[in-house]
DNA sequence: ATCCCCAACTGACATTTGTCATAGAATGCG
DNA sequence: CGCATTCTATGACAAATGTCAGTTGGGGAT
């Protein structure tokens, strides 16, 4: 069980944990909860008070948010080494993402306390964090920008080497994780019938592959240029 | 000049930097440089080295971001008591935004000497920076759906609820900031041909009215559901 | 005042995207 | 194995949005 401790746990050298002390890592270790959550099962929704973050040990979590359309909208893609819910644990607010996994998850649960202790003890922890935090915030803005003023086809080819470039590729060039066309087009905001139709398009004209579920890269670096506008 | 010291400024109780302490302030105060921009003036651009952050006294700037389409996409809208500069500081990157006044601004610039000290030592000012930045960050989450959800005219009515709740209205019921068309549609992300015709829609309906290049709320209810989509 | 210029506006049209309907393919389940 | 259900796919059409072209109008400069 030594493995399951989080003072040796590589997967914390990713996040904001790896600023905390020695002692305050037992302590978060003796307090945290180990938790499987099969693809498909909520973690938490939308308005869900959190007593605690996530860490993701393996698979990975769409957090989204439903629109007053009744659509949902994938904002961001968590996976190994990545912290869920900070963010409202933080503001001490209710949930404004909600969580479900897209593949199985192993995932360790840490009660508020233990973060909020090392927060008003810890500088080097807190200032960890606020990095993260500065770091996530520019990213949403970018895709505000991305959202706003590119096209669904050019918001797909990014989503695709997002894919890639985030969780990798099996021996066959195929993504490693798979993602059905309805969450993709969550990812890009647009209808499954739209995202359908782009992909089509990509794979006959030879950008992309398909087989089964599964989708992969074939011309990357047309992807890309599409993906630029060109 | 005794307005003009930090620890005397009102504004300050707005933002983050009431969380430092009156030495801090003080430092702050003394190495702090008040800067007068006008209407159209730019603070920076994106890819600047920020060399500090700027706390807005008076005024409105609007942070955006050129897509690679050449569009301009208006991310934020920061006034009287917002500071400016904070995530590059922070997270010691150049700035991701590009910062122009939309009407006459004073504001004090605060070398990030300031800031970083009192981020290393002062871990109330950083927990304070953090809650800031965790609240920016829920707000930026949901202008991401907002963006890729709502229709351009959900959202131009939002922005009309924005102008009012934020920037208030005169005694006449227009608003305080007035923003050209271009802006309006850069916030919303859409052509300024579109935002000017579902302005000229809303004029016509009665939900908003003009004068001039001023813009005010006429039957904000009306708008409310327009915006929720009904 | 007059001119000039840029912002505001309008029309016509092309393109993109969403919606509805339907059919085939894959998957899980008894 | 066969059925039911969900996912993928495609066509046809409607609606939303962008683009281009041209007009109007008000504010500032001289």
């Amino acid at each position: 069980m030594e493995e399951s401790r989080c003072e040796n746990c590589i997967i914390r050298q990713f996040n904001s944990l790896r600023a905390m002390s020695k002692e305050e890592l037992k302590k978060v270790s003796d307090s945290k909860v180990t938790r499987s959550i099969k693809k498909g099962e909520p973690l938490f929704d939308e308005g869900d008070k959190l007593n605690g973050v996530y860490c993701v040990r393996n698979g990975v979590s769409k957090l989204s948010k439903l629109s007053p359309n009744g659509k949902d909208q994938i904002v961001k893609l968590a996976s190994k080494g990545q912290v869920i819910g900070q963010r409202s644990v933080i503001a001490e607010e209710s949930a404004n993402l909600s969580a479900e996994a897209v593949s199985d998850m192993e995932l360790c649960f840490i009660p508020k306390e233990s973060i909020n202790s090392a927060l008003s003890n810890n500088p080097n922890f807190t200032l960890e964090v606020l990095r993260h935090m500065a770091h996530d915030l520019k990213e949403a803005d970018d895709v505000i920008v991305n959202m706003s003023q590119k096209t669904v086809k050019q918001r797909i080819a990014e989503a695709f080497l997002y894919l890639k470039n985030n969780f990798g590729e099996d021996e066959d060039g195929f993504f490693t994780l798979t993602l059905s066309r309805e969450d993709i087009a969550n990812v890009v905001g647009t209808a499954t019938e739209s995202a359908i139709r782009i992909i089509s398009e990509f794979k006959k004209k030879g950008l992309i592959k398909a087989s089964g579920k599964k989708l992969g890269i074939v011309d990357e670096r047309k992807l890309k240029d599409l993906a630029e506008g060109f």
